[in-house]
DNA sequence: GCCGTTTTCGGCCCGACTGTTTTCAGTCG
């Protein structure tokens, strides 16, 4: 039997990155390459299966700028699990040349004319190539240029990598409060991804307006932390940050470089700076796009040919006859359509949460006790703490004998009745045992006030098995919630293979709410599939998985998924008060008879 | 590679910075 290979949206879009840079590399036509590229953004953000799309022929339906050749590719990826242009475009370019790309300020020109110059391939010949003096004899080479190329060598060897989001944000939120504080700083704000909130970002970008904008630049890039100047110009300066990176439960530790720009620009020209650098780059073309429908140029300093004062971005918006577009649904994914039709959805805030479900204790593997993670949670501003301690079979997180659960229960009783303006639900994160099962028996699951549902083992089963697994402990009347869906740590550990489209089907059919787990390593679901969560009639539940009381304060990162998915606090479960979850919990409880 | 209310070819978002050049190409965002 042939095994129909499995291209979800990510490798397809994979595919077409690939391809657009290799074209690049050829030497081809930069916007030939560039039409690759736009697809691979569109198959990223795309909610809906689009190896589907492509077999039902409805694909162009999503992606309308799909002509002839593209297409092709598509019915190549999809049918064989391969591109005839990208077999054929890998075997024309040595594999050094991708890495190449990644050396800051070389791009495909410059690794094209050190190929056919000096016949460099690998990195390593790069350096080498480097040291012995030849590539600043090149034409449009020089000294200069040779030595950022070794920086830049030993720079991508060593990090130069993506960053998570709460690591950078934590670097930047340090920085922006600096240059406020700069004397002669009116306004300044953090831009680029870090604003729109994804998961993980490149740089840090400040925007900025000054009395004096060389001597702010010139503080900025001598500021603790800063590693290395990379520009530094009359109105913009990049540089190397390095710092310690935050020790969270999963995380590696270390060191942890960072590039961050800061663009400075007169008070008139802020809101258009702060917008263009906020992007995304596909939301900066549909704004670019209407501006010349209007017979106006939009750029980062000015509405060109409009003729009212833009002080702040909803002035801009409104004068491209958009309501305002917050920045983490500005990905180029249909808001400027939506925004045109007063159809923008009010997003969740994370003054919305009233509670959170999924947290550990010293009970299985957390770090404080259930009181002090009462307290803590009070005094977050929360009403409600739900414990999800771990379940009998993860001996290595000391999970719950149904005795200590039992136990459990009766501390929070005793809590509940001492501890005011906080209420402990009883919950548990239930082990999916490899085929589905729970890792507690009916009786005892029927005494919790609910269940999270969780995949800890066997990450290795096939897609189908997987998938099953998930499925069965969904339809499972006693789950209330699926816990992290994909199982995925961000930058460290993949999803295991899962079909999410099925997973997500099947909770949306037997109401079972899916978590979007904010603990800053996780962020799972990702915003993506929790779109598609969203458009299936999922109902979503942000938590933030803690192990400590400091951790409980992760759930404002589930809010920025929650955010990009276009969620409004309606959507979101734990925005109910402490009294309709209570309600909502015994009904589900009274519905489902053991 | 794709597109079309100046349509089937010419244009595609646009400016800053760097390093090399001596007026600009390449890179980046």
């Amino acid at each position: 039997m042939l095994v129909q290979p499995i291209m979800d949206n990510a490798s397809l879009a994979g595919a077409f990155e690939e391809i657009a840079t290799l074209k690049e590399l050829q030497g081809e036509d930069g916007f030939r390459s560039q039409a690759y590229r736009n697809t691979a953004r569109r198959l990223e953000t795309l909610t809906q299966d689009a190896a589907e799309l492509v077999r039902t022929g409805t694909i162009k339906d999503q992606i309308s700028s799909l002509g002839k050749s593209q297409l092709e590719v598509l019915g190549q990826l999809v049918s064989q699990g391969s591109s005839d242009l990208l077999n054929d475009l890998r075997a024309r370019t040595p594999p050094g040349h991708l890495q190449m790309l990644k050396i800051a300020g070389i791009g495909p020109k410059k690794v094209r004319a050190l190929f056919q110059e000096l016949g460099v391939t690998t990195l390593p010949e790069l350096a080498s190539a480097c040291e012995t003096g030849k590539v600043a004899a090149l034409k449009g080479f020089g000294a200069k240029t040779q030595a950022k190329i070794l920086e830049g060598i030993a720079f991508v060897t060593t990090s130069g990598q993506r960053v998570r989001l709460d690591q950078a944000l934590f670097l930047a939120t340090a920085l922006l409060t600096r240059v406020r504080e700069f004397p002669g700083v009116s306004r300044a704000e953090l831009a680029g991804s870090v604003r729109r909130r994804r998961e993980t970002v490149k740089d840090i970008d400040i925007v900025a307006t000054a009395e004096s904008p060389t001597e702010l630049i010139a503080a900025f890039v001598s500021w603790p932390g800063v590693r290395s100047i990379a520009g530094q110009g009359e109105t913009k300066a990049s540089v190397v940050l390095e710092a310690e990176s935050s020790t969270g439960r999963l995380s590696l530790g270390g060191r942890l470089t960072i590039n961050a720009d800061l663009r400075v620009v007169s008070p008139s020209q802020f809101p258009f700076a702060l917008n263009y650098f906020t992007g995304s780059k596909e939301h900066n073309v549909l704004l670019r796009q209407r501006a010349q429908a209007r017979g106006w140029r939009l750029n980062e300093y000015e509405l060109e040919g409009h003729t009212e004062i833009c002080t702040d971005e909803a002035d801009i918006y409104k004068a491209l006859g958009l309501a305002y577009v917050e920045p983490e649904m500005r990905e180029g994914t249909g808001e400027d359509s939506a925004a045109e039709a007063g159809k923008l959805p009010s997003l969740v805030k994370s003054s919305d949460i009233r509670g959170v479900f999924h947290n550990h204790t010293t009970a299985s593997d957390g770090a404080d006790t259930l009181e002090a993670m009462a307290l803590a949670a009070r005094e977050l501003g929360l009403e409600y703490l739900g414990i999800g301690d771990h379940s009998q079979s993860l001996t290595v997180a000391n999970g719950l004998t149904p005795d200590r659960v039992r136990q459990q229960w009766n501390e929070i009783d005793a809590l509940n009745a001492r501890l005011k303006g906080i209420t402990l639900l009883k919950g548990t994160e239930c082990d999916i045992l490899p085929d589905g099962s729970l890792d507690f028996d009916d009786a005892l699951l029927a005494g919790f006030d609910y269940v999270v549902a969780s995949v800890h083992t066997h990450f290795g089963q096939t897609r189908e098995e997987m998938t099953e697994r998930i499925c069965r402990a969904l339809e499972h009347p006693m789950v209330t919630m699926l816990g992290h869906a994909t199982g995925r740590l961000l930058l460290r550990r993949d999803a295991y293979a899962v079909d999410l489209e099925a997973v997500m089907k099947t909770a949306a059919r037997t109401g079972t709410m899916i978590e979007i787990n904010a603990n800053p390593m996780r962020l799972d679901l990702d915003w993506v599939h929790c779109r598609r969560a969203r458009e299936l009639g999922v109902l979503l539940v942000i938590n933030p998985d803690a192990h400590s009381r400091e951790e409980l304060a992760y759930f404002t990162h589930g809010v920025d998924v929650a955010r990009r998915a276009w969620l409004t606090a309606a959507e979101v479960y734990n925005t109910k008060s402490v009294q309709e979850v209570l309600a909502d919990l015994a009904l589900r409880r009274k519905q489902q008879p053991v």
